[in-house]
DNA sequence: TATGAATGAGGTTTCATTCAT
DNA sequence: TATGAATGAAACCTCATTCAT
């Protein structure tokens, strides 16, 4: 009659549960956008019942800034550090810097919270806030300064920094938009390595011929 | 018992109101989001009732295609014939074309397709699909052949067309992007003319500093 | 600069016009119910516009108030005069009745009206009592006089003349309602005649093989 | 500041819940009629929040499906057996189904169906589709089937079986018909039992006086 | 902790009716 | 008389959130 409180059947890893509702409700919004995305379908792809959400998220709305929080975490505890009072010509840390980007660009986790900003910041603009102040407002002004030195030492031509940043990622960020938004994809395929390769040939050395032919050609 | 002048309760126009429609809805679907606007929103800025409003389109999403569908006519007429066929020394052209995007890109109107675009693409697949047959699957092709040409003709160094795209256009993207999503703008403010000529200069000639500078420091 | 008031430009028919309101009503309510018709769909089917259907109907109910009217008149103007005060064998006039029933039921016009009221009695109840008073509560008395005199006058069985005339009518209105409702019809098709003739056999008769074969068959 | 014992907001109960919705609907739906039943009126009847409704059915006009098909069920499953292969007099069986048919259309819900898709009909005509097909195709043959042994063993005279089945439901039908559409109903009230008998009487042996009588008239 | 039945606000769409012209 | 642009009430349906169990 009496229901003895034995040990716990199983405990399904409780503590991973916010973790898994994250995942599921990532996927879901980039696939599906945060207004099309039912809660019932991030419980159920996180192997919970509706419900059971509510018990680590007070509302959908809280899912999404619990998302961004996470991604936001390990770019403050992380990075920066090596590019941080760099001195010296900024060319190769640049090129690997970008390259690094690029190739974060092409892992899913990492664009995912980016694109939903861009869709949803209209809903949940404190949310781009936040980003903005936690990631952005961190790594920018140290691009800026490596540019400044760059153009300090000697290595770079007399440029505005905060402008050149645009120059130095815009094509990546083109790049992938082109392919996500319009699935315009270069023929060769997405080729980011290809695509940036080309426009660091580009960004260090400029388009235009080298001098010689170009006096030549304007003779 | 008086019969005060009241403003007549129904005031015929049939005139542009499918056009008033249109821009109330692209300022609110800017503004708010497609599914945040309602529709009796877009009638009464649009100084019209609910109802008159599904005389001129069928549906909510009518006027989501009737808004690209605007935006999209305009393209076809116009130009590209100024940069088809065209031969010589690209550079000039593509300085104007760039300022001539970063001139229209401030003007709110033009920004706000691709913007909806970007945030509804998700719900409306085929408006994108129709935006990127209308427009860029027009655009882009005649740029890649303007840069090619550019390579043949000995102008610019050997790039891939397709790819060098992203190098030119990208930072104006990224800048109109950083400042629309996270509010981040130079100190000087947008500064339109300043990023392009920054980035300009860097496109034909490069980040670094002159030949000179990088043979003395290549020693 | 004035407008002299010439004669009218044709004066399209205007005394008809009600007519022809209530005929594409008529034609539209049987074909889509009257709640799935439009008063547009009226008035251009009657070649009106939506405006002028107000002109001569105050409302879309008042519509479908004269039709039944319209189908009503006839039947007190008319009729019944040959039913009333007939003596003698009613047979022959029951024949001749049902033969001209099943006529009347094939012509679209005559069914619209009961079918219409059949589905939308529940909406307006007035109708259908409007309907009953002044056509069936006129016909079924005479037809039950008429076999009261045939019971009387020993050419009918000593039947009940209310419940009877449901014996005689009854299988036509089924015939009917089976095609109208569930597309039932006979392998040789509607066949009003083939049916009436059937029934005429039976009602008269009975189904029963005659009292010669019945005795034969007991023994 | 105290708690008043109010009713529980949430009731739980899964048990029958959509038997409970079919009930309050055909309710409804025979009360006022499909279209000006609101799904709000059926739940508040079946005891739930007009959101509950959708947790059962996915549309209003599936519950209108729901009810059809619940009505269709028991058909199939049920009888027709004792009907089936049949021989010897059928007139005792015929006798009994009508009495059956008519006792059954005496209950509210047995009726209420045919009533249902006689009105909507029009406007979903699959259902008036699917209830031919599950109840009157297994029905109607099978009367034809007895109707047509009634003939070869002499029992009946040489009619037609499809067109007899007519002039044999016709009249309980048209006596529903116009008690329910338009309130005739006989001096004593329904009567089915009456009904039914004086149709049985003519129906067998005729409306005509028997032989004698007639042969003596016809001299 | 966990479930999932139940709630109810909110927005799109239809269309009878009105009225300025 | 005639038009048809404009109105606005009404109802279906969705889904985030709650809570009895």
């Amino acid at each position: 009659m009496q229901t003895e409180p034995r040990g716990p059947k199983f405990r399904r890893r409780a503590e991973a549960r916010p973790e898994e509702v994250l995942d599921a409700a990532l996927a879901l919004f980039v696939e599906k956008g945060f207004a099309s995305t039912r809660v019932e379908d991030i419980a159920s792809r996180a192997g919970l019942s509706k419900g059971a959400v509510y018990l680590y998220f007070p509302s959908k709305e809280a899912i999404l800034e619990g998302l961004v929080q996470r991604a936001v975490v390990p770019i403050a505890a992380n990075a920066l550090g090596f590019l941080s009072n760099y001195t010296g010509d900024p060319r190769p840390v640049i090129s690997s810097v970008l390259k690094m980007v690029a190739h974060q660009l092409t892992q899913p986790g990492t664009v995912a919270i980016p694109k939903l900003l861009i869709r949803e910041m209209i809903h949940f603009p404190e949310l781009a806030a936040m980003y903005r102040r936690e990631v952005l407002d961190r790594v920018l002004p140290v691009l800026e300064q490596l540019i400044s030195n760059g153009v300090a030492e000697g290595h770079f031509r007399p440029i505005d920094p905060q402008l050149t940043i645009r120059s130095i990622v815009g094509p990546i960020v083109l790049h992938m938009l082109m392919a996500e938004v319009f699935g315009i994809v270069p023929d060769e395929g997405l080729a980011m390595e290809r695509l940036v390769d080309n426009h660091l040939a580009i960004l260090f050395d400029g388009l235009s011929a080298p001098q010689s032919d170009r006096r030549f050609m304007a003779t």
